[in-house]
DNA sequence: CGCGGGCCGGAGCGCCGCTCTCGTCCCGGC
DNA sequence: GCCGGGACGAGAGCGGCGCTCCGGCCCGCG
């Protein structure tokens, strides 16, 4: 591991991280549609043109600040879960908590992973894995109560447990869910929507004049969604 | 109501509304980052400073289409409960249909309206009336509901029937959902979380090679927040 | 019917993403 | 050690963007 020898190789390396740590910070600043090539070229002192040695496009550099997001929020929610103690509801809503308080401290990274996608955008494959790792650390979670037997019998949206599969079989496989229960893993996808959902509506203004306090609601909103899968939470 | 008589008028009127019409065209085309007055301008054979006598800026034409999207997808819910039936559920859960349908029809009107805000934007007064169009229609049939006596005990997150209430006294006074219970409120505003949210995954692309069959999900997951606030539904 | 004010087109400013060319400079193989 | 070549940076430039200013036309109001 490490920068490969040639001092060539290891400038290149250094500088790709410059221009990618100029532009993380202007994203922070002005957000990801007003971050220009041309600002983060003036930032380093150099050509505007130069930049495009290290990176093809404004969407080339717009892609591996999404990966490192990703990675990032991803972290932030790992490191949660591990801090959130034995039992697996402890786990789950420390890593919701993370999730939202790394997404409060970055609120333009946010958008560039869970708002709009850029119309004529394609996401790279390399981005798919950073992408998974919140929604595994919730899964790890759920995996683990269903194995240790803690979950409730789910409540609400009776007579839904039987039909067809709704989620494809990668993911299936990738959760590590038991499956043949009614529906555990799509109940555990609206988890993740009800994490990433309320701290859109929170980030995106749509609470304004609407939720006077943001951090009750959001405790409220995710007590709800464990309720929804059978997750028991610890009191606050 | 209707224009009024000075020739002059009526023609700025017509022309605003030529504007508006040939923008609302382009977003549907090629989505809000890429809408460019100057496009618009061609489009109508004009030179592009002439648009600016009927919209002072880019961001106000936006918002002209941000307000008619509102009104959109708010009548869309609007005329889906009014087809839904009798039953508060039922009107509930096509209202909610209603809105996937509009938002898969119209996604770049969509994510202009609960995608990334743009940084600097700041959403005029005059929007949030048409904005509340929708989550009053789902605050109606649970309103409708709770007065009827239809409502289930709610299930899950048990324990947190009290405390400070978590919405602004203008959303309590405007849901017209009985007070005292359990925050209900709160819950019927999961709902709309849900309903926006998962929406907003399945546009966004957040459901590529996760979820297989769309509409199957929003049914389970719409399922899934009606039995959080104890609402029945008609089952499918 | 005259005239004034709203309207339009065009030019222009400073940005943007991106490309091309050209001179330089330094790493690496011999 | 030396030389060749490839990576690199700078600059100019292209087309497009939002937005502004100015001059002239012309239509509708009084």
């Amino acid at each position: 591991m490490g920068t490969p020898g040639t001092a060539r190789a290891r400038a290149r390396a250094e500088i790709t991280a410059a221009v990618k740590e100029a532009a993380r910070a202007q994203l922070a600043q002005v957000g990801a549609p007003a971050l220009s090539v041309r600002a983060v070229a003036r930032e380093l002192g150099m050509a505007s043109s130069a930049v495009y040695r290290y990176f093809a496009s404004r969407d080339e550099l717009l892609t591996a600040l999404i990966v490192d997001a990703y990675d990032a929020v991803g972290a932030a929610a790992e490191d949660g879960a591990r801090a959130g103690g034995d039992d697996p509801g402890g786990r789950w809503l420390a890593a919701c908590r993370a999730v939202r308080i790394w997404a409060v401290d970055h609120p333009h990274e946010f958008s560039l992973l869970y708002g709009s996608p850029v119309p004529g955008y394609r996401a790279p494959a390399d981005t798919i894995g950073p992408a998974a790792r919140v929604p595994l650390v919730l899964a790890a979670a759920v995996a683990d109560a269903a194995r240790l037997g803690l979950l409730h019998p789910p409540t609400g949206a009776l007579g839904l447990g039987s039909g067809p599969r709704l989620v494809t079989p990668e993911v299936l496989e990738a959760v590590g869910i038991p499956a043949g229960d009614d529906r555990l893993v799509e109940r555990a996808l609206g988890m993740w929507v009800a994490l990433i959902g309320t701290i859109s509506f929170e980030l995106f203004g749509h609470f304004e004049n609407v939720v006077s306090d943001r951090a009750g609601y959001f405790e409220l909103a995710m007590a709800g969604a464990a309720g929804a899968v059978g997750l028991e939470i610890p009191v606050p």
